[in-house]
DNA sequence: AAAAGCCCCTGGACGC
DNA sequence: TGCGTCCAGGGGCTTT
């Protein structure tokens, strides 16, 4: 499900019920994720504080008093709700919850008297417990490219990247090495703004130097621009995703090509209509006319 | 090494 | 209403 701009809103949405908070009790439910929690999962955070809560690609990071940082990773269905005391005394969470409550894995027990419910159906998501002092070296994080809204990542950056590689643009700036933190909506969304075709070969946005030439310019633009709007309205819910509060992210109805094809494109004049293929097994949205 | 394919899992939308 | 089929915001691992 989520992309950079859901997992920062999520990460927005943890932090006050969270940071400067420590764990009372934490439930695992159901330890079979992505990959299995480990038997003492609960054991290390009960009592440890939260320190901060930060984000690296679509990656969440809670720091713990302990040394430990807590690495989740929402997969495609997952979502954190926060819960209140005063949310209960209301019966707000029963009514919110016992709809999906069977899909309810972690719960976590704060210090403030606020409750964080994991929950995923589909159990892509993961959870690892890493000692600070050892993140260089985890895995997980290791080769993933800059983050996109960073001061280092500009067409300099991005052309370089995809210097000499001859996979399609679409595919490289889902590669989590090339920019860490698009997904296939925002990838989408990028290249119409940029005005690029999905299916032209990656290294075409630098010359043979790996120089980034004006494609790589408006491609960085148009990243950069998506995705703040993206976070400004919250993210995008088509399926599953939530904020922590309940609430739906509003910037599904801001798509100009995802999920709309068929439809005329957006582009004033260009009379198009939004084609869907597929690339690399997942759909691919865009208009054949507008997009070169 | 790079690129593409396979798979993990559940549920919603659709056609019959 | 009850199937069966296809599809889905990801990404690690395996194969080509």
């Amino acid at each position: 499900m989520p992309e950079l701009p859901e997992v920062e809103t999520v990460r927005r949405g943890l932090e006050p019920a969270m940071e400067g908070k420590h764990f009372t009790k934490v439930e695992v439910r159901r330890g079979d994720l992505r990959w299995p929690l480990p038997k003492d999962f609960a054991q290390r955070l009960k009592g440890k504080t939260v320190t901060g809560i930060g984000r690296r690609a679509k990656y969440l990071l809670a720091d713990l008093s302990s040394g430990d940082v807590l690495l989740m990773h929402l997969g495609m269905s997952g979502s954190f709700h926060v819960f209140q005391e005063k949310d209960r005394q209301l019966g707000r969470y029963h009514r919110q919850r016992e709809k999906h409550a069977a899909h309810d894995h972690v719960v976590f027990h704060m210090s403030s008297g606020a409750t964080v419910t994991f929950n995923d159906p589909r159990r892509f998501g993961s959870m690892k417990l890493v000692p600070r002092t050892k993140l260089d070296a985890e895995p997980f994080l290791k080769g993933l490219g800059p983050e996109p809204l960073g001061n280092a990542f500009d067409a300099a950056t991005l052309a370089r990247a995809c210097r000499g590689k001859k996979t399609s643009l679409k595919a490289a700036l889902l590669d989590q090495r090339v920019v860490a933190g698009l997904g296939n909506i925002y990838v989408c969304e990028s290249l119409y703004r940029a005005r690029l075709s999905p299916k032209r070969t990656a290294s075409t946005i630098a010359d043979r130097k790996g120089e980034p030439n004006q494609r790589a310019e408006r491609l960085v633009e148009s990243i950069k621009a998506v995705l703040n709007e993206a976070i400004k309205s919250g993210g995008s819910s088509l399926r599953d995703h939530q904020r922590t509060d309940g609430e739906l992210g509003m910037f599904q109805h801001n798509f100009r090509v995802y999920d709309r094809e068929g439809k005329p494109c957006p582009t004033p004049g260009c009379g198009g209509t939004i084609k869907r293929i597929v690339q690399n097994g997942r759909s691919t949205f865009y208009c054949p006319l507008c997009q070169k």
